[in-house]
DNA sequence: CAAAACATACCGACTGGTCGGTTTGATTCT
DNA sequence: AGAATCAAACCGACCAGTCGGTATGTTTTG
């Protein structure tokens, strides 16, 4: 009984997610869900309250999936700058574990912005990596490998070149190497743009 | 007779300007904006073949006003960085430029990705604001104000940012002074994070 | 057999867009 | 001047279809 209720809800999960990457959130309805799962909307909805929640579910497995890439390269990298360089690294992996589901967070967090429970889903997973960069460079500083520089500062900048790069390649996936542009920017941060006298 | 029509046509981009920001683009029908302007929806349809060319219209008026902002900053400058950091101080401006439309432009955009026309009309921009700062790193670059990067990839990261930053902007407008947070960054990407040996 | 798992038929609300008709105001004709 | 004319501007009832969700029935399973 457990096995077979288990598979079917896999099987939506599934679904959805592909549907969705495919055509968007608000694009794909419940009655197209089911029927690419070869199962009814009876069963649809013996699993999932609403729509909304069968997405937030989806959600959250991509923040964990991100959380547990993040705090791999966290551990074995003794510098910060190394550390930080090696994350960059790993958002090439961080942009494909959406695979193409980026659009339909973004859609369906511009859609559910004004729905608080929504709301606070979505904003805090955000906070929390604001914090987690937040410390990082304070560490940086402290071991003397940063700059003394605005740790909160710094933290915005990085968080704001991940989102940024993470809109552009679901802008234009093929137009850059995005992986690359990502090793390279942190790499460009940690230097600098300006030309120093010496 | 031009005249009133020219006024009910205005009419209702400003009103569907305020309730797309409001509640978004998917959630206004069109039968509600024309109820708040006060029009039926026969001079709706006489005035916008769809409701995405009154979109698109609402689109275009935006991206004219950033383009003017940021043209300004450009010819007083004296010295490259000098002028992107002038540029980091007029990101408040575009901020506030879209008043509150931010998300509704998110939205629009990532619900009709799929949609060629569409597309182009999103994409263009994009491409232009990449070459603009890749040219004028370039400039930087032969005057000796900026080391020698990879102009395209120092282009790509200052665009990163700023998008990255408008995102935030539209996430969490109050907890942060975002457009101190713009100038800061960009001095911090220009003198770089890593401590140097001296 | 009872409860969980799934299916089917259906509901009410709402959507973007259409269409035949009416109002309006400037132009032309007498 | 004033009546006739005509096209643009505007109205609003009305599609045809979609949507998320529900109520009720049937099958499967422990």
């Amino acid at each position: 009984m457990q096995q077979r209720s288990e598979e079917t809800r896999k099987q939506i999960v599934d679904t959805a997610q592909t549907l969705f990457a495919q055509h968007g959130y608000e694009a794909t309805s419940v009655s197209e869900i089911c029927d690419a799962a070869g199962l009814s909307k009876g069963a649809f909805y013996h699993h999932f309250p609403t729509k909304q929640m069968l997405f937030l579910e989806l959600l959250d497995n991509w923040l964990d999936r991100i959380d547990n890439t993040l705090d791999q390269s966290r551990w074995e990298k003794a510098d910060i700058p190394q550390a930080m360089i090696h994350m960059a690294n790993t958002t090439k992996g961080i942009f494909q574990e959406a695979d193409g589901g980026l659009p339909m967070f973004l859609e369906f967090w511009s859609q559910a912005r004004l729905d608080p429970e929504i709301w606070q889903a979505t904003i805090a997973p955000y906070h929390r990596y604001q914090k987690y960069f937040k410390l990082l460079i304070k560490e940086g500083i402290a071991e003397g490998s940063l700059k003394d520089v605005n740790p909160h500062l710094a933290a915005l900048m990085i968080v704001s070149l991940a989102i940024g790069m993470l809109l552009q390649y679901v802008l234009d996936p093929q137009g850059e190497n995005w992986g690359e542009v990502a090793t390279q920017s942190m790499h460009l941060l940690l230097d600098g743009l300006a030309r120093r006298e010496e």
